[in-house]
DNA sequence: AAGTGGTCTAGACCACTGT
DNA sequence: CAGTGGTCTAGACCACTTG
């Protein structure tokens, strides 16, 4: 997984600008499940672009199954399984962020448990500079994704690594979900703290006790928060 | 995840179908990491579609990881270290599918888990149907992947769902391992059918074990034909 | 019947790469 | 310099869905 600088990039293809609009509109919530897009020709010309080139960010998405086109009438946000954690209409968001979350849980479960068998000196360095960042509003996503991509990474496994830097998964690591509290900030720090220290310690068991916890606890705030 | 049913589609869009091509040319080893394939305006007359929706497909592959794009330069197979392919060469192959194997080992253990708490009447008849088929040589793919997905679509779970049914997970579900041995059939067979009892059972903990030892016994018997 | 996606045509110009 | 991808234009016709 590349490191996200946030300084360089921009010189991102026009259909990649496109995806990536569309992909923050769903985690802020702009767009939620159900909802219809824009008709083809009329998007185009909203956003100054070929017709050609809407398509192929469309094809991505639809690849990507976050969105579906249905001919002759339209492309769609697919539903949400809303029932499936209890949650009522106007929650499906929530409900695909537990469906996340609970992915997770079992894949980093798997990068954490690679990694401490597996972290070399490069790769602890990558950790630990992602731990010793002091949480902030402003920093809260792009750390604590770091923070994650760079246990990915140490896990040394290419197809964990495709899933957890997927453009998919970005909906979710820059959705709206940071917590607003400097006191859960400082937890998040120290629930980093200890799954690093387990990882450099090579104990696999530990880190993946910690990892869950920490992971239960991201959830669990988000409930309380948003639920 | 959808069923994938032999008999009826052939719908697909164009861009789908080009998609298709390309990975079943990879999973087969006709194309190969390094290579550079044919330029954009030759490959759309050859392959008789517009310029369009062949960049369609591109673009799908491109997110999938699977082709690179170098401006003034060409399309190309991503090398053999970071790419998820490779399906017919000598050790990056193995190493590849390992990874692959790997990361199945952490998801399906999840997938399994959730399959036990969540399957409907609905969902275990499908599994069932699944172990029910008798494996063989021109049907083992097919039986196996949807085996597999069935499990996936029971553990109601759209983020593994998408894992698992995605372009890329499909170039290893249709690879070139499916094993020729009679003798093995039979035990993947048996290996399907404890971890639909487990399932049946509702019991998380022996359907995971079930899963993982299954699992276990394919990278097995990979290593001791192809390693 | 109108709207919409799916696909195509037949070009064009730019930016970049490789020789 | 020629080749190649990236993007665009300005249309067109078909198949399908919806009201």
């Amino acid at each position: 997984m590349n490191i996200v600088e946030f300084e360089e990039i921009e010189k991102l293809r026009s259909y990649e600008k496109v995806v990536q609009q569309f992909v923050s509109m769903i985690a802020s919530g702009q767009l939620k499940p159900g909802d219809r897009l824009l008709p083809e020709r009329e998007l185009a010309s909203r956003l100054s672009i070929s017709r050609a080139v809407l398509r192929e960010a469309f094809r991505v998405m639809e690849s990507l199954g976050i969105i579906e086109s249905r001919i002759g009438s339209g492309r769609y946000l697919p539903k949400a399984d809303i029932n499936l954690f209890g949650l009522s209409e106007g929650q499906e968001h929530l409900a695909l962020y537990l469906s996340f979350m609970e992915a997770r849980s079992y894949i980093e479960a798997g990068t954490v448990e690679l990694a401490a068998k597996r972290a070399t000196g490069e790769d602890l360095e990558r950790i630990k500079k992602a731990v010793s960042v002091e949480i902030s509003r402003e920093n809260f996503i792009k750390s604590d994704t770091e923070f994650h991509l760079a246990i990915t990474a140490a896990s040394h496994n290419s197809v964990l690594d495709w899933i957890m830097g997927s453009q998919l998964f970005s909906i979710y690591f820059t959705g709206v979900w940071g917590s607003e509290d400097p006191n859960r900030w400082k937890q998040i720090s120290e629930e980093h703290r200890a799954i690093y220290e387990a990882i450099k310690k090579k104990n696999a068991e530990e880190a993946k006790g910690a990892i869950l916890y920490h992971l239960e606890r991201v959830k669990d705030n988000i409930i309380k928060v948003k639920g």
